[in-house]
DNA sequence: ATAAACTCTCCCCCAACTGGAAAGTAAAGA
DNA sequence: TCTTTACTTTCCAGTTGGGGGAGAGTTTAT
């Protein structure tokens, strides 16, 4: 199968197959006399899952990881929950972190008219402490 | 004042201050003789308020914007509360997606036994639909 | 006078691709 | 069969927002 078939299959660009080649990822055979990348479906199969737990938030190195997983047919769950709760504590933080981040806007923004003055207590905020600009 | 005070007094880092300056978004006197970039009080103020909008996530191009705004003393203030409210607006949104992602593995976790048997809902997931693996 | 601390420019590196150029290959139409 | 179109290849550059480090020049302290 040809790589553009293949990426539509597994709902992914070209460009980004023939990235997941490159890195070592996915790695199809190669027909050396046109170059040409023949995809089996087992890589439509490496590839859509790759592409699940992209979507998952996985980098490409833990996916690498997932990947060796779960071509191991005896491996313990233990490892891939392992790395799904590290993963959710990681997003836990982000989300925190975001949350913070639009109270404070919010706070700001209510507090900002929004009109044709100048005054503005965002910009207020952000030069707080700031010499005064006279 | 050079670039390591400056840096210091901002909370940044001397590669960051570089950086701005070679970006024209905080461009010092530099000294022809020896290059030195030399660093006024005004200067320090707008690499203080860089630094404070960059950690209200805003982008680079958008601080040059409130920058522009900051340094303009007939600036309406409705232009700079629209631009908070669109990074609160991008912020939700990428509030809601990290919730979403977070309650699907979450669900994912609950379903894993953690164990030392392979049988993993997480893998299963993220292998729905493709072809069996025998 | 010399050593330490600071600064300069320059280039490469990170993640995870995306875009584009130039060239080769395959398939379809006339 | 010839030609056009569609596909593929490699290679290089750019994205965001800087970080790391080399090698050279400058300033300050001892």
């Amino acid at each position: 199968m040809n790589i553009g078939i293949a990426a539509a299959r597994a709902g992914l660009t070209v460009k980004t197959v023939r990235y997941y080649a490159n890195i070592g990822m996915v790695v199809p055979y190669q027909n050396p006399q046109t170059g040409y990348r023949d995809y089996r479906p087992e890589d439509i199969a490496k590839l859509q899952f790759i592409g699940k737990a992209r979507q998952f938030n996985f980098s490409i190195e833990e996916c690498r990881e997932l990947l060796s997983l779960y071509q191991d047919k005896n491996r313990p769950s233990k490892e891939v929950k392992e790395l799904t709760l590290e993963k959710i504590a990681e997003i836990e933080e982000k989300l925190l972190e975001l949350k913070a981040l639009r109270d404070q806007l919010q706070h700001l923004a209510t507090h900002c008219q929004g009109n044709d003055r100048p005054d503005c207590p965002i910009l207020d905020a952000l030069s707080d402490g700031l010499p005064s600009q006279k």
